[in-house]
Parts: C-alpha cells; sequence; structure tokens
DNA sequence: GATTGACTCTATAGTTGCTATAGAGTTTAA
DNA sequence: TTAAACTCTATAGCAACTATAGAGTCAATC
C-alpha cells in the first residue's frame, strides 16, 4: 500500500508517518518505480505501537530507543521501567507546578470584579506591583 | 544604562530583552552613537512587570495585550479576568490531563517487575498490543 | 597608539512534534 | 490527453527562548 493508505488505516498523518522514517521510528520503506513508498500491512502495527507511546508522552527519541531495546529480547528489561518511572516523576512534578499556578491564578482572579476600569484593576495592580 | 546592567538588574537574559522587543513588549530602546541600546531605570520595573506574567503562564503575546490595555486605563477591564479565567480553566484541563496520564503510567509501570527481559516485559507487551 | 578583554550588534540555527505550504513529478480514470 | 488525486522533497511555521557566528564598540592597559 501507499503512503495515504497507511495514513488512514493507522490514524497517522501522511507527514507524521514521513517524520517517523526520518527519525528512525520506521525503516525506510520500499519505493515504487516512480519514487512512492510502499508498506505493507506490519507497518500499522509499528504505527499504532508509536501512537500509544505518545498517548503516554514518550518522547520520538525515547520511543526510538524501546524500538532499539526490542531487538534484543534477550537483555534485561530494567531500563524500560527507569523510564516509565522517570516519566513518572516528571508527570507529578507538572501536577504540582500547575496546582501552584491554579492556585496564584485564582488568588489574582479573587483581586478584581466587575465593572472597574483598567486603573483600578485589581489584577493589572497584582501584576504590576506584587512585592 | 546598557542591555547587560538591564539583564542583571532584572533577571531576564540579554537575549529575552532583545526578544521582547522585537515582540513589542518594549518600546524600542534608544541607540548610542556606536548603536547600543541605552535604558533607563524603569524599564526594569516593566520588565518585571512581564516576568510577573509570565510566571502565570501568559502568552508573550497576551501580555502584550495588557500592555496595550495600560493605555486605556478609564475602559472596562472585563477582558482581563476573561483572560485569567481562561488560563485557569486551561490550567485545570491540563491538570486533568496529566492525572490521568500518571494513572496510565503507573498501572503501565505495574505491569513488569526486576529480573524480566525484553522479551518477558509487560510494559513492552502493554504498549505493543494493547487491546 | 596599539592591543586586549569585555561588551554589544544582527542574523541564524536549534529545541519538539508535528502542520502546512510550494513546486514538481506520478498514477489512474474518463 | 487531460484532469484529478495522489505522491515526492524541501522549507517555514509554531513558542519562547538559548546558543552560536562574525562583526563592531568601548575602556583600560602596556
Amino acid at each position: 500500500m501507499k503512503i495515504g493508505e497507511l495514513a488512514k488505516l493507522s490514524g497517522c498523518s501522511v507527514q507524521a508517518i514521513r517524520l517517523y522514517e526520518k527519525k528512525h521510528l520506521l525503516e525506510p520503506a520500499q519505493r515504487s518505480e516512480g519514487n512512492f513508498r510502499l508498506y505493507d500491512s506490519s507497518v500499522v502495527e509499528q504505527l499504532m505501537f508509536i501512537k500509544r507511546c505518545r498517548s503516554i508522552n514518550l518522547a520520538l527519541s525515547e520511543i526510538a530507543c524501546l524500538i532499539e531495546f526490542k531487538r534484543a529480547p534477550d537483555t534485561r528489561c530494567d531500563d524500560i521501567y527507569k523510564m516509565i518511572d522517570c516519566h513518572t516523576d516528571q508527570v507529578e512534578q507538572r501536577i504540582h507546578e500547575l496546582e501552584n499556578l491554579r492556585r496564584d491564578l485564582e488568588s489574582l482572579r479573587a483581586s478584581c470584579s466587575s465593572n472597574r476600569t483598567i486603573q483600578q484593576c485589581g489584577i493589572l495592580q497584582n501584576l504590576t506591583s506584587k512585592d
């Protein structure tokens, strides 16, 4: 099949598929006489793998690592769950940051009310001179 | 003062200050004979304003809006607290997304344990064929 | 007065994972 | 044969910077 059909079957965009090839998440596709990329259906699975990895926020470079790991099935998998643990830590930290941010935004919002002018705006005053 | 001193006083990088000028968050600086940017101390306050806005995640374009608002002190400030409300909503949504992601990562992590090989790795199996 | 060092200037590339073009070529069907 | 639909590569854009390159400026020292 050509890249357009692969895109439909996998739910990835054509450009994304070409990008994945460029970043070594897919092997270089075979080419037709007219230089069109040709795929067999196994590549759909590979793209689904990539999509699942992206859905848990793994970077393309990390996905390339995972694919590399798969080539050595008898080695230890420690590095893989370290990768996941590391991501979990980052996500938790980001949640904390955003919760703090939400608190700040709420208190900022509380400093203003309806029917005020720019000059009286509590939000602007806070942003301008907050200590 | 020249840009280096302004950078030190404000805690912004020299490049960031030049970027803010380019994006109209600062007025074009006066120039010395040798074409160096020259500032007076009021610009430190302006940079602190920008830093506080950035710390609550406002985009540079939104900060440019706020600065524009300040020029019309007698108009209503409704748009400002709408902006803050909108940001709060986005932050809350992002927190929810990340909490879901954390749950997914934790259950993924639970699918593997020590002393397994790549071939046996529960994480990889999940990513490969989940549903 | 020449040189050194610290500073500044503009312009550009890099970061991330795409999307969206431009301009060209290929394939299929009418 | 010509039009539509597809594909190709290469490039720019996003956001908010950081980090260079290569050139110019300025002040102090030898």
